[in-house]
DNA sequence: AGCACGCCGACT
DNA sequence: GTCGGCGTGCTC
């Protein structure tokens, strides 16, 4: 067994000392005094290529070392290394040049690299941490993000914990028996969709998923059933609350110890402790939030995600790699079955139905009527309600009677959009949003009286129609705050209020009257589901300036609405939002997937994503006028803008930040705020001096057609490279999938 | 990124 | 005559 610690053995003197001091400073003298002997090398596959942990540098470049003969063989592909890297060249020996931390990536015959190589100085750990197919993956993400391999692997990778990695990981798993079906029998094809699972298919689904409560225990259905026919499932969900769902559903069905959860707010120990049970293939089902996409799970056989419309599904991280498609990608070169699933229906997925690529797994039009709850609108022409404090809370008398009588049975939802929607323009009459006759951006209003212009290809829009209604008119939206939600307990004084939001989440509330107060995403579970739930402000949700507004207003309201009991029981919904307007006619019929389909079309229609790929670079002017001259674009690839843009972080970090705050997204922040801003100096050298005027970024969007998204990723990639090795000034951020594009 | 080598001003 | 400015370039 060669040494693992390259600390205690990797170099020639320690190697030495084993032998006594005396004679070891004889030997090194002795070393010293002679002509730099070659030190004998691997006889078979001498050259290790290895992926360096080394920023920017070294861009998407592996480095070549020569395999000492006695690390032949620990020295496999996949495993952690350290390497002197930097070193100089002087009279024939190498000089300098720090030990720092590598994954070989490959282990080749001969380097294509003209120079002497340097060895490997020392193989961290036996474990194989990044197996080739791994790999692949990792540079086909990098590839598809016009990102580099090393930033693909350090969101993969789990830091490496020495006494995790000494511990044993317990034995193999027996296969279980497949799981009945339970809730799944809801659904027509639902039986038969585990029955595949288990028999070692691999069915690619679009899941649309009953309201209610038993969604975590239907994956967990899905998972054992893949189990049941020998194969591993990986299961990743928005956050930590339906992470410990999911999990408790597993561990009903199959017992402790047979999954494991991965979340962010493990301790470094526990995390790579259980990192390193899938890896080691003696745990071979998970369950986690985003970074678990990349989740080694041997012999994959179902990759599901769960409410991929939710934004904590985009990784921080650049390159930005998004749940959904890294784990389409890993379903497709892995051959395991593939679930997206939801309440609602993203565009994307409908895409993959659309296109051929899934299909659906739905339930019939009775199942859906009887578990979800009555839906009723409010729109425009309330009438407030009588009562003096609920007029105070600016309720409609609808909500307010419908509170008031869900509040005899049972605790009632009050959904309230967070702060801080942007305002942007839409239609008077119709309220469709205002977008660009040329490009479809979206129609800004400068401050004052200016004139309408496209936010992304600049152009003025002096003479904007609506184009659904033919209206002339625009509106700037506004945006209401929790303020309403603060007052609504005055209209209910004798009720007890509860508050569930970004800094104090509840999961579950008991089965009592009370008034649940909650942003989107924060609202917590109740175990015999909510008697009613009011959706406020729901059109402050529907103007918001992105193109995800409807889809995002109906996910969030579905999302809400699941938690309600069927209509059967009494349980009713009131949306305060003009029934005519799409999201909430899909909400009134449940139709999730026929409103993300004619969304599709729509996108369609207008070149808009996920039809076309869409890229935004950002940066100075300066660099974004280089790159844009450095770029060799393929053709049909609309360039739109640059356009200046607002000194504004491009999106708020989820909800679901752990309590210990994650070093790697504050570093990516920074940077983030950094190539937004430029450097910015040290503000305190003068306290009275004016704020300096921002530095001016800009960002351009490039969009080509359908089906050709790799090629666009491609050039960025090329373009991004070649001003990085020249040093460029000015260094510009390039984003595939933009998650801001108005 | 570091850290070298590279060719032009003020010093023992 | 040297010490050293950080401008360009490489790291297997």
């Amino acid at each position: 067994m060669a040494t693992n610690d390259p600390e205690a053995g990797g170099s020639e003197e320690d190697e030495q000392l084993t032998l006594g001091v005396e004679q070891a400073r004889r030997a090194v003298r002795a070393v010293r005094a002679r002509k730099p002997k070659p030190k004998a090398s691997a006889e078979r596959l001498p050259v290790a290529r290895v992926l360096v942990d080394k920023g920017l540098v070294h861009l998407d470049r592996l480095f070549d070392y020569s395999v000492p003969a006695r690390l032949a063989e620990v020295a496999q592909p996949g495993v952690r290394v350290r390497v002197r890297f930097g070193a100089k060249v002087v009279d024939g020996r190498r000089q300098g040049g720090g030990l720092i931390d590598g994954v070989i990536v490959e282990r080749v015959e001969r380097s294509t690299y003209g120079g002497p190589l340097a060895p490997l100085a020392g193989v961290t750990s036996p474990e194989i941490v990044l197996a080739p197919p791994m790999i692949e993956l990792a540079r086909a993400v990098a590839d598809r993000y016009a990102g580099t391999l090393a930033d693909v692997v350090q969101i993969a990778l789990p830091a490496r914990h020495a006494r995790a990695e000494a511990e044993p990981s317990g034995e193999p798993l027996v296969r279980p028996a497949p799981p009945p079906p339970g809730p799944w029998t809801r659904y027509p094809s639902g039986p038969a969709h585990l029955a595949e699972l288990a028999a070692g298919a691999s069915p690619r689904t679009v899941w649309t998923a009953l309201p209610g409560p038993y969604w975590p225990d239907e994956i967990a259905r899905a998972m054992a059933a893949t189990l049941a026919g020998g194969r591993g499932a990986l299961a990743v969900v928005p956050d930590a609350k339906s992470v410990d769902r999911v999990d408790a559903a597993l561990t009903a069905l199959l017992g402790p110890g047979r999954h494991v959860a991965l979340t962010a707010g493990l301790g470094p120990q526990e995390r790579y402790r259980r990192w390193l049970a899938v890896n080691r293939g003696t745990v071979r089902a998970v369950v986690g939030t985003r970074a678990a996409m990349f989740a080694p799970v041997v012999e994959l056989g179902l990759a599901l995600v769960w409410n991929d419309g939710d934004d904590s599904h985009a990784d921080l991280n650049a390159p930005y790699p998004h749940v959904r498609e890294v784990l389409a990608m890993r379903a497709a070169r892995e051959h395991a079955a593939f679930t997206v699933g939801g309440h609602a229906t993203t565009v994307e997925a409908a895409q993959l139905v659309r296109s051929g690529w899934a299909r659906p797994l739905d339930a019939d039009r009775a199942a859906v009527r009887a578990a979800a709850p009555l839906v009723r609108t409010v729109g425009s022409d309330w009438d407030l309600a009588r009562d003096e404090a609920a007029r105070a809370a600016r309720l409609p008398s609808l909500a307010w009677e419908v509170a008031r009588n869900a509040l005899r049975t049972g605790p009632v939802l009050v959904q309230v959009p967070r702060r801080g929607y942007l305002v942007r323009t839409s239609c008077q009459r119709c309220r469709e949003p205002a977008r660009c006759a040329h490009c479809s951006g979206p129609l800004e209003l400068p401050s004052g009286d200016g004139v309408l212009t496209c936010g992304w290809c600049t152009r003025p829009a002096p003479a904007w129609r609506c184009r659904v209604c033919g209206g002339d008119r625009i509106r700037a939206g506004v945006i209401g705050a929790r303020r309403t939600a603060e007052e609504l307990g005055r209209a209910f004084p004798a009720v007890p209020v509860r508050t569930s939001g970004r800094d104090a989440i509840l999961t579950t509330v008991p089965d009592l009257p009370a008034l649940i107060i909650a942003t989107p995403g924060a609202e917590p579970v109740a175990p015999s589901g909510y008697a009613a739930a009011l959706l406020l402000d729901g059109w402050a949700l529907l103007t918001r300036p992105d193109l995800r507004a409807g889809e995002e207003a109906l996910r969030r309201w579905l999302d809400a609405a699941s938690l309600v009991r069927p209509a059967g029981e009494g349980g009713t919904l009131v949306v305060v939002a003009e029934s005519t307007l799409r999201p909430v006619q899909a909400l009134v019929r449940w139709d999730p997937q026929g409103y993300a389909l004619a969304e599709l079309v729509e996108r369609a229609e207008l070149n808009l994503p996920p039809v076309s790929r869409m890229a935004s670079v950002t940066g100075p002017p300066a660099g974004i006028a280089d790159f844009l001259a450095v770029l060799r674009l393929p053709d049909a690839v609309d360039v739109l803008g640059p356009v200046p843009v607002a000194p504004t972080a491009p999106r708020t970090p989820p909800p679901t930040a752990p309590a210990k705050p994650d070093p790697r997204a504050a570093q990516t922040r920074a940077e983030l705020t950094r190539a937004l801003f430029g450097d910015t100096s040290p503000p305190d050298r003068r306290p009275a001096a004016p704020p300096a005027a921002p530095p001016r970024h800009e960002r351009v969007l490039l969009r080509i057609e359908p089906g050709r998204g790799s090629e666009l990723a491609h050039a960025l990639k090329a373009a991004q490279t070649l001003r990085l090795a020249r040093a460029a000034p000015d260094p510009v951020h390039i984003r595939i999938d933009p998650p801001d594009i108005g």
